[in-house]
DNA sequence: GACCTTGTTGCAACCGATTGCAAAATGGGT
DNA sequence: ACCCATTTTGCAATCGGTTGCAACAAGGTC
């Protein structure tokens, strides 16, 4: 069927060895017989198996890239610079979608079975438990837009959370917004909770605010939409921290069916800073979150994991900064 | 460091090959081995390496999942469904992110050196050349959304693109559209020039219409945009057909931002039916492409090649129906 | 020409599994 | 207790590579 090492070995009346070696970076082979054993490889359209390889060598080069936001148009941006990023280092993603229905220790095992080299656990929303499940496995892991604190075991990417709500927090004040709100992400979610807390912390600090604070079932339109038809048929704040662009979005369609303006009648600033949230139409104020930057330090991580695996974990948290766009009130 | 059969045998006290036949379907073991290996293996945490297992068997499960469409928020959705779909059978998406800078022909060489079990391409712009490079080398391939007439060598699942481009037609005239335009996907894409082709054998069945027609530079927000915005600065049709919804998207942003009512001024119809079409800002007539069930329909050929590697190539096109949304004028 | 150094080569074992085959164990029938 | 048919089991070869080691060749020096 496929061509194999003996083949070319044979074609090119060298031993097996020598046809390794000339496919090895870096080994002792005379610019004689490499060259036989080029043309006999080409001739057959020889290509070594990745996969045999790895036996000998323990490196498989895949990595498992693990998420469960297939709803959020972020991801887009997140699975296109991932797979860009991995395979230009010459790694290859292999996909988890994680599902409700999906058993997250199965991935585990999974992913054990296929010998990923490292694993990328990609989401704000999943515990750091998670993740250390693979570093207990013995799989080097690396937790992108996970939270830094109490996961001393693995490395994280990321953003600092709490640091985010407390910078929406100030924004919305030094708007004047008396009336504010968190309208986060789901409650079960890392990230929503970090947010919330900073947010929380930063409006405490100011005497006499109106402070009203949910939380969405998820990080999608419909839920963000949900949430604010719900806050809207009551007393609604003035302004809203919304914890995600997408969720912002829901909400600023919420807004539109009650005739009501953003950035006039009621501010709204995301976090994230998505492509969706310049299109003109949405002209979103948000916290630019540096996903490439973010994406790119994942994979550094990966590769010097590879080199040394006893590497000591590490968190690399990258600032953030707010965006102005049209729906919140100009500052005083 | 790992685990391996050996280790197992050991504690068990039976040969490796019992070990290896209580993990494989339908193997000769008895009650009484099997019990002693399960509990051996439970002890040391065993699973076997499915990388080694393939070297003998020459299966991998590994599917190459291939596209280019990063872009195009409908991806996140075809992602989605791809990745519930392949691991609920038990296979394993290896994405390709086939960019401008990447060579197609290494990804056909690199997804052999993983001894992929087949591909999936999954684009409505690669032509059929690709698809059919895979086949060439010996790899069972699927081109969803691809397109079906000239390439009998590959299965194709997918929608019939000149039909759609016929039915936007009909659905502009039948409305009383009398200037109609197309507004397509990059010329080099086949989807567009099917659906343009369908679109224009349509209305050239009537004689005193005009029509136009003009290609983006791609399937994105900021193309469709940008082309609507060229046509708005001169004379722009009554109705169009957007040969996407993500350019539809675009085009509206354009709409607006002339101040014109989509739906009351000028007419749209896209095409896909995606989850954002369907959100209240956007609420945008499109025709619908059944993508849960193509990506069922693939993944089923994709496991019928794997049964029966010389099945005889097939097509599978299924129907799309016209979504009436507020986009278009109401028919008289 | 003898000797040493350096660079190339092939042999054979091994990576972690599967599998055909023959030997051994089991169980049923008498 | 014996015989025979049927499972169950282990041996050993194999999948497609890599790699330590020892043998060998080439080239330089005296």
């Amino acid at each position: 069927m496929s061509v194999t090492l003996k083949d070319v070995a044979a074609l090119a009346g060298v031993s097996r060895s020598a046809v390794s070696r000339t496919f090895t970076e870096g080994a002792s082979v005379s610019a004689k017989t490499r060259s036989k054993v080029e043309k006999a490889a080409a001739e057959l359209g020889y290509s070594p198996n990745a996969l045999a390889s790895s036996l000998t060598t323990g490196r498989t080069k895949l990595i498992g890239l693990i998420s469960n936001n297939f709803h959020n148009p972020i991801f887009l941006e997140v699975f296109d610079q991932f797979t860009r990023a991995l395979q230009e280092r010459g790694l290859r993603p292999l996909i988890v979608n994680l599902t409700d229905e999906t058993e997250p220790a199965n991935s585990v095992r999974m992913l054990r079975q296929y010998s990923v080299d490292a694993v990328i656990v990609a989401s704000s929303t999943l515990p750091p438990s998670f993740a250390k499940a693979f570093h207990d496995a013995g799989v080097p892991v690396v937790h992108t837009f996970g939270r830094s604190a109490t996961s001393p075991e693995v490395h994280v990417v990321g953003i600092d959370n709490v640091e985010c709500g407390r910078m929406a927090a100030r924004e919305l004040l030094a708007r004047g917004y008396r009336h504010v709100g968190y309208l986060g992400g789901p409650k079960d979610a890392t990230s929503a909770m970090d947010r919330y807390h900073g947010f929380m912390e930063e409006v405490e600090k100011h005497p006499n605010l109106k402070v009203s604070h949910s939380f969405a079932t998820g990080y999608s339109f419909e839920a963000g939409r949900a949430e604010m038809l719900r806050l809207l048929a009551g007393t609604p704040a003035e302004g809203y921290f919304c914890g995600d662009d997408i969720l912002s979005i829901g909400a600023l369609s919420a807004l539109s069916d009650h005739g009501l303006q953003p950035g006039k009648d009621i501010g709204i600033i995301g976090l994230n800073d998505m492509e969706m949230s310049r299109w003109e139409s949405v002209d979103l104020t948000t916290i630019h979150q540096p996903i490439k930057q973010i994406i790119t330090a994942s994979v550094d991580l990966v590769e010097e994991m590879l080199k040394d695996p006893e590497r000591y974990p590490e968190a690399r948290i990258f600032p953030c900064r707010v965006i102005e766009r049209g729906t919140l009130r100009p500052r005083p």
